[in-house]
RNA sequence: GGUGAGUUACUCAAGUGGCCAACGAGGGCAGACUGUAAAUCUGCUGGCUUUCGCCUUCGGAAGUUCGAAUCUUCCACUCACCA
Protein backbone atom coordinates (compact mmCIF):
# COMPACT_ATOMS: atom_id res chain seq x y z
CA UNK A 1 0.00 0.00 0.00
CA UNK A 2 1.95 3.23 -1.05
CA UNK A 3 1.10 6.45 0.92
CA UNK A 4 -0.31 7.95 -2.49
CA UNK A 5 -3.01 5.86 -2.49
CA UNK A 6 -3.66 5.95 1.26
CA UNK A 7 -4.20 9.67 0.57
CA UNK A 8 -6.29 9.24 -2.10
CA UNK A 9 -8.90 7.34 0.03
CA UNK A 10 -8.51 9.42 2.66
CA UNK A 11 -9.35 12.71 -0.32
CA UNK A 12 -12.08 10.55 -1.26
CA UNK A 13 -15.67 12.25 -1.85
CA UNK A 14 -14.27 15.08 1.25
CA UNK A 15 -15.93 18.32 1.06
CA UNK A 16 -13.02 20.31 1.84
CA UNK A 17 -9.39 19.86 3.24
CA UNK A 18 -7.90 21.97 5.55
CA UNK A 19 -3.86 21.77 6.18
CA UNK A 20 -3.73 19.41 3.66
CA UNK A 21 -0.31 19.03 4.56
CA UNK A 22 -0.57 18.01 8.10
CA UNK A 23 -2.41 15.35 7.11
CA UNK A 24 0.13 14.29 4.44
CA UNK A 25 2.93 14.75 6.97
CA UNK A 26 0.98 12.51 9.64
CA UNK A 27 0.63 9.89 7.14
CA UNK A 28 4.33 9.65 5.68
CA UNK A 29 5.33 9.11 9.33
CA UNK A 30 2.96 6.58 9.91
CA UNK A 31 4.58 4.80 7.22
CA UNK A 32 7.88 5.57 7.67
CA UNK A 33 8.40 5.32 11.47
CA UNK A 34 4.70 3.70 12.48
CA UNK A 35 4.25 6.85 14.67
CA UNK A 36 0.23 6.96 15.25
CA UNK A 37 -2.07 10.11 15.29
CA UNK A 38 -5.15 11.23 16.55
CA UNK A 39 -8.40 11.66 15.05
CA UNK A 40 -11.26 13.26 16.61
CA UNK A 41 -15.20 13.42 15.58
CA UNK A 42 -17.66 15.12 18.09
CA UNK A 43 -20.90 13.08 18.65
CA UNK A 44 -24.55 14.67 20.03
CA UNK A 45 -25.68 11.93 21.65
CA UNK A 46 -29.25 14.03 20.89
CA UNK A 47 -31.01 11.63 18.94
CA UNK A 48 -30.48 7.53 19.69
CA UNK A 49 -30.43 6.25 16.56
CA UNK A 50 -27.61 7.06 13.58
CA UNK A 51 -28.29 6.79 9.94
CA UNK A 52 -26.45 6.54 6.90
CA UNK A 53 -25.57 10.33 6.75
CA UNK A 54 -23.54 9.90 9.89
CA UNK A 55 -22.12 6.76 8.98
CA UNK A 56 -20.24 8.86 5.56
CA UNK A 57 -18.30 10.17 8.45
CA UNK A 58 -17.29 6.65 10.20
CA UNK A 59 -16.74 5.39 6.90
CA UNK A 60 -14.06 8.29 6.82
CA UNK A 61 -12.33 7.40 9.99
CA UNK A 62 -12.38 3.88 9.32
CA UNK A 63 -10.22 5.12 6.37
CA UNK A 64 -7.98 6.85 8.80
CA UNK A 65 -7.77 3.66 10.73
CA UNK A 66 -6.11 1.70 7.99
CA UNK A 67 -3.63 4.28 7.90
CA UNK A 68 -2.02 4.95 11.98
CA UNK A 69 -5.09 6.97 13.28
CA UNK A 70 -6.30 6.37 16.44
CA UNK A 71 -9.96 7.63 16.60
CA UNK A 72 -10.51 10.14 19.72
CA UNK A 73 -14.77 9.61 19.72
CA UNK A 74 -15.99 12.32 21.70
CA UNK A 75 -19.50 11.99 23.26
CA UNK A 76 -20.73 15.54 23.74
CA UNK A 77 -22.46 15.23 26.83
CA UNK A 78 -22.06 18.22 28.16
CA UNK A 79 -22.39 20.08 25.05
CA UNK A 80 -25.61 18.56 24.18
CA UNK A 81 -27.19 19.93 27.45
CA UNK A 82 -26.65 23.12 25.72
CA UNK A 83 -27.95 21.99 22.68
CA UNK A 84 -26.01 22.60 19.19
CA UNK A 85 -27.30 25.53 17.23
CA UNK A 86 -26.18 24.05 13.79
CA UNK A 87 -28.55 23.83 11.16
CA UNK A 88 -31.38 24.64 13.37
CA UNK A 89 -33.89 27.29 12.71
CA UNK A 90 -34.65 27.16 16.26
CA UNK A 91 -32.95 26.77 19.87
CA UNK A 92 -32.85 23.32 20.40
CA UNK A 93 -34.44 21.26 23.18
CA UNK A 94 -32.27 20.21 25.78
CA UNK A 95 -32.09 16.73 27.00
CA UNK A 96 -31.94 15.15 30.63
CA UNK A 97 -28.86 13.70 31.74
CA UNK A 98 -30.18 10.09 31.46
CA UNK A 99 -31.59 10.66 28.27
CA UNK A 100 -28.19 11.48 27.14
CA UNK A 101 -26.52 9.01 28.37
CA UNK A 102 -28.58 6.18 27.19
CA UNK A 103 -28.19 7.39 23.50
CA UNK A 104 -24.71 7.42 23.95
CA UNK A 105 -24.93 3.81 24.75
CA UNK A 106 -26.81 3.10 21.16
CA UNK A 107 -24.40 5.21 19.40
CA UNK A 108 -21.35 3.19 20.09
CA UNK A 109 -22.81 0.14 19.43
CA UNK A 110 -23.95 1.10 16.19
CA UNK A 111 -20.67 2.96 15.44
CA UNK A 112 -18.43 -0.23 16.30
CA UNK A 113 -20.12 -1.42 13.47
CA UNK A 114 -18.05 0.66 11.53
CA UNK A 115 -15.65 1.33 13.01
CA UNK A 116 -12.53 -0.94 14.52
CA UNK A 117 -12.72 -0.23 18.31
CA UNK A 118 -9.43 -1.50 19.64
CA UNK A 119 -7.97 1.81 17.81
CA UNK A 120 -11.07 3.83 18.96
CA UNK A 121 -10.76 5.63 22.65
CA UNK A 122 -14.26 6.88 23.89
CA UNK A 123 -14.72 10.31 25.80
CA UNK A 124 -17.33 11.83 27.17
CA UNK A 125 -16.79 15.94 27.25
CA UNK A 126 -17.72 16.61 30.75
CA UNK A 127 -14.92 14.95 31.93
CA UNK A 128 -12.32 18.30 31.15
CA UNK A 129 -15.73 20.80 30.83
CA UNK A 130 -16.88 20.06 34.21
CA UNK A 131 -13.53 21.05 35.69
CA UNK A 132 -13.65 24.21 33.90
CA UNK A 133 -16.43 26.06 36.38
CA UNK A 134 -17.31 29.38 35.71
CA UNK A 135 -13.61 31.08 35.64
CA UNK A 136 -12.83 28.71 33.01
CA UNK A 137 -15.55 29.36 30.91
CA UNK A 138 -15.39 32.94 31.43
CA UNK A 139 -11.86 32.98 29.92
CA UNK A 140 -13.26 30.43 27.28
CA UNK A 141 -15.54 32.82 25.87
CA UNK A 142 -13.11 35.65 25.56
CA UNK A 143 -11.11 33.97 23.26
CA UNK A 144 -14.22 34.84 20.57
CA UNK A 145 -16.13 38.24 19.85
CA UNK A 146 -19.86 38.31 19.08
CA UNK A 147 -18.92 39.96 16.09
CA UNK A 148 -16.94 36.87 14.71
CA UNK A 149 -19.70 34.48 16.64
CA UNK A 150 -22.19 36.13 14.38
CA UNK A 151 -20.04 35.44 11.45
CA UNK A 152 -21.26 31.80 11.44
CA UNK A 153 -23.57 31.34 9.02
CA UNK A 154 -26.64 29.79 10.54
CA UNK A 155 -26.15 32.06 13.13
CA UNK A 156 -26.86 34.89 10.90
CA UNK A 157 -29.63 33.43 8.70
CA UNK A 158 -31.51 33.14 12.04
CA UNK A 159 -30.12 36.71 13.00
CA UNK A 160 -31.43 38.15 9.64
CA UNK A 161 -34.57 36.39 9.31
CA UNK A 162 -35.59 37.32 12.95
CA UNK A 163 -35.43 33.94 14.75
CA UNK A 164 -33.96 33.60 18.02
CA UNK A 165 -30.35 32.76 19.35
CA UNK A 166 -29.76 32.24 22.89
CA UNK A 167 -26.84 33.20 24.33
CA UNK A 168 -26.08 29.89 25.28
CA UNK A 169 -25.54 28.56 21.88
CA UNK A 170 -22.83 31.06 21.37
CA UNK A 171 -20.58 28.75 23.85
CA UNK A 172 -21.21 25.40 21.91
CA UNK A 173 -18.65 26.38 19.35
CA UNK A 174 -16.52 27.13 21.57
CA UNK A 175 -16.52 23.83 24.01
CA UNK A 176 -16.72 21.67 21.05
CA UNK A 177 -12.96 23.56 20.56
CA UNK A 178 -11.92 23.41 23.42
CA UNK A 179 -12.33 19.54 23.22
CA UNK A 180 -9.62 19.40 20.70
CA UNK A 181 -7.55 21.53 22.91
CA UNK A 182 -8.09 19.15 26.25
CA UNK A 183 -7.25 16.03 24.13
CA UNK A 184 -4.57 17.77 21.47
CA UNK A 185 -6.40 16.11 18.13
CA UNK A 186 -4.55 15.94 15.24
CA UNK A 187 -6.67 16.13 12.78
CA UNK A 188 -10.59 16.53 13.76
CA UNK A 189 -13.64 15.20 11.28
CA UNK A 190 -16.76 16.69 10.85
CA UNK A 191 -19.54 17.39 8.13
CA UNK A 192 -19.53 20.60 6.30
CA UNK A 193 -22.13 21.76 8.76
CA UNK A 194 -19.65 21.60 11.30
CA UNK A 195 -16.94 24.14 9.74
CA UNK A 196 -17.21 26.65 12.34
CA UNK A 197 -17.20 24.55 15.30
CA UNK A 198 -14.49 22.89 14.11
CA UNK A 199 -12.29 25.13 13.19
CA UNK A 200 -12.81 27.26 16.36
CA UNK A 201 -10.96 24.13 17.28
CA UNK A 202 -7.70 25.20 15.66
CA UNK A 203 -8.48 28.84 17.02
CA UNK A 204 -8.52 27.97 20.62
CA UNK A 205 -5.72 25.44 20.12
CA UNK A 206 -3.58 28.11 19.16
CA UNK A 207 -4.62 30.70 21.91
CA UNK A 208 -4.19 28.07 24.90
CA UNK A 209 -0.44 26.99 23.37
CA UNK A 210 -1.39 23.38 22.82
CA UNK A 211 1.68 23.36 20.16
CA UNK A 212 -0.31 22.19 16.55
CA UNK A 213 -3.00 22.75 15.10
CA UNK A 214 -5.47 19.99 13.86
CA UNK A 215 -6.06 19.45 10.36
CA UNK A 216 -9.72 19.89 9.22
CA UNK A 217 -11.51 17.41 7.20
CA UNK A 218 -15.15 17.90 6.07
CA UNK A 219 -17.56 15.48 4.58
CA UNK A 220 -20.41 16.74 2.69
CA UNK A 221 -23.91 16.17 3.92
CA UNK A 222 -25.40 13.32 2.23
CA UNK A 223 -28.95 13.96 0.71
CA UNK A 224 -31.85 11.81 1.84
CA UNK A 225 -33.89 9.18 0.03
CA UNK A 226 -35.09 12.39 -1.79
CA UNK A 227 -32.13 13.57 -3.62
CA UNK A 228 -31.88 16.90 -2.48
CA UNK A 229 -32.35 17.71 1.03
CA UNK A 230 -29.86 16.55 3.58
CA UNK A 231 -30.75 13.03 5.11
CA UNK A 232 -32.69 13.54 8.39
CA UNK A 233 -34.36 12.53 10.19
CA UNK A 234 -36.79 15.16 11.18
CA UNK A 235 -37.29 15.10 6.82
CA UNK A 236 -38.20 11.32 7.26
CA UNK A 237 -35.99 10.88 4.32
CA UNK A 238 -33.10 8.98 5.86
CA UNK A 239 -32.25 5.52 5.74
CA UNK A 240 -31.68 4.28 9.60
CA UNK A 241 -28.35 1.97 10.46
CA UNK A 242 -30.78 0.05 12.64
CA UNK A 243 -33.77 -0.09 9.95
CA UNK A 244 -34.73 -3.93 9.45
CA UNK A 245 -32.66 -5.64 6.52
CA UNK A 246 -36.00 -5.55 4.22
CA UNK A 247 -36.47 -1.37 4.44
CA UNK A 248 -32.91 -0.70 4.25
CA UNK A 249 -32.45 -2.76 1.02
CA UNK A 250 -35.87 -0.93 -0.50
CA UNK A 251 -34.89 2.72 0.42
CA UNK A 252 -31.68 2.17 -1.11
CA UNK A 253 -33.35 0.45 -3.81
CA UNK A 254 -35.73 3.71 -4.39
CA UNK A 255 -33.34 6.27 -4.70
CA UNK A 256 -32.30 7.30 -8.11
CA UNK A 257 -29.90 6.76 -10.40
CA UNK A 258 -27.79 9.84 -9.79
CA UNK A 259 -27.71 9.93 -6.60
CA UNK A 260 -26.74 6.03 -5.95
CA UNK A 261 -23.32 7.27 -7.34
CA UNK A 262 -23.33 9.39 -4.55
CA UNK A 263 -24.02 7.02 -2.01
CA UNK A 264 -21.45 5.10 -3.66
CA UNK A 265 -18.81 7.56 -3.56
CA UNK A 266 -19.85 8.47 0.00
CA UNK A 267 -20.91 5.27 1.97
CA UNK A 268 -19.16 2.49 -0.45
CA UNK A 269 -16.55 0.11 0.60
CA UNK A 270 -15.11 -0.22 -2.75
CA UNK A 271 -12.53 1.63 -4.19
CA UNK A 272 -12.29 4.12 -6.34
CA UNK A 273 -11.41 2.36 -9.26
CA UNK A 274 -14.01 -0.18 -9.12
CA UNK A 275 -16.76 2.52 -8.85
CA UNK A 276 -15.24 4.19 -11.58
CA UNK A 277 -15.17 0.90 -13.46
CA UNK A 278 -19.13 0.12 -12.75
CA UNK A 279 -20.01 3.99 -13.63
CA UNK A 280 -18.26 2.99 -17.44
CA UNK A 281 -19.82 0.03 -17.56
CA UNK A 282 -23.19 1.37 -16.87
CA UNK A 283 -22.66 4.29 -19.20
CA UNK A 284 -21.32 1.94 -22.10
CA UNK A 285 -24.91 -0.17 -21.57
CA UNK A 286 -23.21 -2.86 -20.30
CA UNK A 287 -24.32 -2.93 -16.97
CA UNK A 288 -27.98 -2.64 -15.92
CA UNK A 289 -28.44 0.17 -13.51
CA UNK A 290 -30.63 -2.09 -11.03
CA UNK A 291 -28.00 -4.44 -10.98
CA UNK A 292 -25.71 -1.93 -9.46
CA UNK A 293 -27.89 -0.69 -7.05
CA UNK A 294 -28.55 -3.87 -5.92
CA UNK A 295 -24.88 -4.29 -5.16
CA UNK A 296 -24.97 -1.47 -3.24
CA UNK A 297 -27.84 -2.31 -1.52
CA UNK A 298 -26.71 -5.61 -0.60
CA UNK A 299 -23.41 -3.86 0.55
CA UNK A 300 -24.98 -1.67 3.10
CA UNK A 301 -27.72 -4.16 4.42
CA UNK A 302 -24.64 -6.78 4.80
CA UNK A 303 -22.42 -3.81 6.68
CA UNK A 304 -25.26 -3.05 9.57
CA UNK A 305 -26.93 -6.62 9.56
CA UNK A 306 -25.92 -9.79 7.61
CA UNK A 307 -24.67 -11.47 4.22
CA UNK A 308 -27.72 -14.00 5.50
CA UNK A 309 -30.18 -11.02 6.01
CA UNK A 310 -28.84 -9.01 3.14
CA UNK A 311 -29.59 -11.88 0.82
CA UNK A 312 -32.73 -12.69 2.40
CA UNK A 313 -33.51 -8.62 1.83
CA UNK A 314 -32.70 -9.04 -1.75
CA UNK A 315 -34.79 -12.12 -2.52
CA UNK A 316 -37.70 -10.37 -0.74
CA UNK A 317 -37.33 -7.20 -2.66
CA UNK A 318 -37.48 -8.87 -6.16
CA UNK A 319 -40.29 -10.87 -5.04
CA UNK A 320 -42.49 -7.72 -3.71
CA UNK A 321 -41.55 -5.31 -6.37
CA UNK A 322 -40.03 -7.26 -9.62
CA UNK A 323 -43.01 -9.81 -9.34
CA UNK A 324 -45.73 -7.96 -7.64
CA UNK A 325 -45.86 -10.83 -5.05
CA UNK A 326 -46.85 -10.31 -1.31
CA UNK A 327 -44.12 -10.96 1.15
CA UNK A 328 -43.25 -13.17 3.37
CA UNK A 329 -43.54 -12.01 6.25
CA UNK A 330 -46.56 -9.06 7.03
CA UNK A 331 -48.57 -7.92 10.11
CA UNK A 332 -51.35 -10.38 11.10
CA UNK A 333 -54.96 -8.87 13.15
CA UNK A 334 -57.89 -10.26 13.86
CA UNK A 335 -60.81 -8.68 13.62
CA UNK A 336 -64.75 -9.09 13.90
CA UNK A 337 -66.90 -10.20 11.40
CA UNK A 338 -68.71 -7.08 8.99
CA UNK A 339 -66.34 -4.71 10.18
CA UNK A 340 -65.93 -1.91 7.51
CA UNK A 341 -63.17 -1.90 4.90
CA UNK A 342 -61.97 1.24 5.89
CA UNK A 343 -62.01 0.76 9.81
CA UNK A 344 -60.52 -2.82 9.24
CA UNK A 345 -57.37 -0.09 7.18
CA UNK A 346 -57.20 1.28 10.08
CA UNK A 347 -57.07 -1.28 12.69
CA UNK A 348 -54.38 -3.64 10.99
CA UNK A 349 -51.86 -0.20 10.89
CA UNK A 350 -51.69 0.54 7.50
CA UNK A 351 -54.01 3.78 7.42
CA UNK A 352 -53.75 6.22 9.94
CA UNK A 353 -57.63 6.74 9.55
CA UNK A 354 -60.94 6.11 8.14
CA UNK A 355 -60.80 9.24 5.65
CA UNK A 356 -57.71 8.49 4.68
CA UNK A 357 -58.92 4.81 3.61
CA UNK A 358 -61.89 6.17 2.05
CA UNK A 359 -59.89 8.73 -0.11
CA UNK A 360 -56.98 5.53 -0.99
CA UNK A 361 -60.31 3.30 -1.88
CA UNK A 362 -61.52 6.40 -4.22
CA UNK A 363 -58.00 6.58 -5.94
CA UNK A 364 -58.27 2.74 -6.77
CA UNK A 365 -54.91 2.60 -4.12
CA UNK A 366 -56.90 -0.51 -1.95
CA UNK A 367 -56.46 -3.92 -2.89
CA UNK A 368 -57.57 -7.05 -1.32
CA UNK A 369 -56.18 -10.31 -2.04
CA UNK A 370 -54.43 -9.01 -5.09
CA UNK A 371 -57.95 -7.42 -6.50
CA UNK A 372 -58.23 -3.13 -6.51
CA UNK A 373 -61.51 -2.21 -5.09
CA UNK A 374 -63.57 0.57 -5.73
CA UNK A 375 -66.50 0.33 -3.04
CA UNK A 376 -65.66 2.50 0.19
CA UNK A 377 -68.36 0.91 1.93
CA UNK A 378 -67.90 -2.60 1.92
CA UNK A 379 -68.02 -5.23 4.86
CA UNK A 380 -65.88 -7.66 5.24
CA UNK A 381 -67.56 -11.18 5.80
CA UNK A 382 -65.74 -14.25 7.29
CA UNK A 383 -62.73 -15.18 6.00
CA UNK A 384 -58.66 -14.13 5.65
CA UNK A 385 -57.56 -11.53 3.61
CA UNK A 386 -54.52 -9.66 2.41
CA UNK A 387 -55.30 -5.99 2.61
CA UNK A 388 -52.80 -4.04 0.53
CA UNK A 389 -52.74 -0.03 0.19
CA UNK A 390 -50.50 1.13 -2.34
CA UNK A 391 -47.21 -1.04 -3.37
CA UNK A 392 -45.42 -1.18 0.41
CA UNK A 393 -48.14 -1.45 2.95
CA UNK A 394 -49.47 -5.16 3.68
CA UNK A 395 -51.25 -6.72 6.01
CA UNK A 396 -53.03 -10.10 6.79
CA UNK A 397 -56.47 -10.09 8.29
CA UNK A 398 -58.58 -12.95 10.05
CA UNK A 399 -62.14 -11.95 10.03
CA UNK A 400 -64.89 -13.54 12.49
C1' G B 1 -37.74 48.82 31.18
C1' G B 2 -40.41 51.68 26.83
C1' U B 3 -42.64 51.66 21.80
C1' G B 4 -44.20 49.04 17.59
C1' A B 5 -44.99 44.45 14.67
C1' G B 6 -46.18 39.43 14.81
C1' U B 7 -47.92 33.96 16.33
C1' U B 8 -52.75 30.21 10.74
C1' A B 9 -52.53 22.89 9.14
C1' C B 10 -45.90 18.92 8.22
C1' U B 11 -43.19 23.74 6.38
C1' C B 12 -43.63 28.55 4.06
C1' A B 13 -47.80 31.54 3.43
C1' A B 14 -53.10 33.97 2.07
C1' G B 15 -57.38 35.14 4.69
C1' U B 16 -59.05 41.19 8.91
C1' G B 17 -67.23 39.22 11.07
C1' G B 18 -71.08 34.71 7.60
C1' C B 19 -69.44 32.37 0.64
C1' C B 20 -63.72 28.93 5.82
C1' A B 21 -61.93 22.50 7.06
C1' A B 22 -59.65 27.68 5.64
C1' C B 23 -56.37 30.48 -1.35
C1' G B 24 -51.41 29.29 -3.05
C1' A B 25 -46.42 26.91 -2.92
C1' G B 26 -43.32 23.07 -1.11
C1' G B 27 -43.45 18.39 1.09
C1' G B 28 -46.18 13.81 1.66
C1' C B 29 -49.53 9.84 -0.07
C1' A B 30 -51.83 7.48 -4.23
C1' G B 31 -52.87 6.47 -9.69
C1' A B 32 -50.59 6.18 -14.87
C1' C B 33 -45.71 5.29 -17.01
C1' U B 34 -41.21 2.42 -15.19
C1' G B 35 -36.16 -0.75 -13.26
C1' U B 36 -40.33 -0.46 -6.28
C1' A B 37 -36.40 3.84 -10.18
C1' A B 38 -35.73 9.14 -11.48
C1' A B 39 -38.30 12.71 -14.59
C1' U B 40 -43.31 13.70 -16.28
C1' C B 41 -48.78 13.85 -16.04
C1' U B 42 -53.22 13.27 -12.74
C1' G B 43 -55.86 13.04 -8.05
C1' C B 44 -55.83 13.54 -2.82
C1' U B 45 -53.76 15.79 1.51
C1' G B 46 -58.22 17.52 9.83
C1' G B 47 -61.36 13.71 11.96
C1' C B 48 -65.92 10.70 12.25
C1' U B 49 -69.58 3.02 11.50
C1' U B 50 -70.50 5.35 6.61
C1' U B 51 -69.39 11.76 3.68
C1' C B 52 -74.28 16.72 -0.98
C1' G B 53 -74.27 14.80 6.92
C1' C B 54 -71.82 15.70 11.65
C1' C B 55 -67.58 17.11 14.89
C1' U B 56 -62.89 19.58 16.19
C1' U B 57 -59.10 23.22 14.38
C1' C B 58 -56.17 29.25 12.95
C1' G B 59 -50.41 30.70 20.12
C1' G B 60 -53.48 30.07 25.29
C1' A B 61 -57.72 31.67 28.32
C1' A B 62 -62.05 34.59 28.84
C1' G B 63 -65.59 37.80 26.39
C1' U B 64 -68.76 40.64 22.43
C1' U B 65 -72.15 38.64 18.56
C1' C B 66 -77.62 35.09 15.75
C1' G B 67 -72.55 34.01 13.84
C1' A B 68 -65.26 34.80 15.23
C1' A B 69 -59.09 32.59 12.21
C1' U B 70 -61.11 37.62 11.73
C1' C B 71 -63.54 42.35 17.04
C1' U B 72 -62.28 43.19 22.77
C1' U B 73 -59.42 41.94 27.29
C1' C B 74 -55.71 39.29 29.79
C1' C B 75 -51.59 35.76 29.41
C1' A B 76 -47.41 33.30 26.87
C1' C B 77 -43.77 33.41 23.14
C1' U B 78 -40.92 35.81 18.92
C1' C B 79 -38.83 40.00 16.37
C1' A B 80 -37.42 45.29 15.45
C1' C B 81 -36.17 50.04 17.32
C1' C B 82 -34.96 52.84 21.77
C1' A B 83 -32.53 52.30 26.74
Amino acid sequence: MSIDKALNEIKRATAEIIDFEAIEKLVTDYFESGKEYSVKLGLDPTSPDIHLGHTVILQKMATFQKYGANIQLIVGDFTASIGDPTGKSETRKVLSFEEIEKNAATYKEQIFKVLDESKTTVYFNSEWLDKLGSRGMVQLTREYSVARMLERDDFEKRYKSGKSISVSEFLYPLMQGYDSVALKSDIEIGGTDQKFNILMGRHLQRSYGVGKEQAVLLMPIIEGLDGVQKMSKSLNNYIGVTDAPNDMFAKIMSVSDELMWRYYDLLSSKSIEEIERLKAGVEGAEVHPKKVKEDLAYEITARFHSEDDAKAALEAFNKQFKQNQIPDDIPEFDLEEGIWICKALVESGIEPSTSQGRRDIKQGAVRINQEKIGDEQLKLSKGEYILQVGKRKFAKVKVG
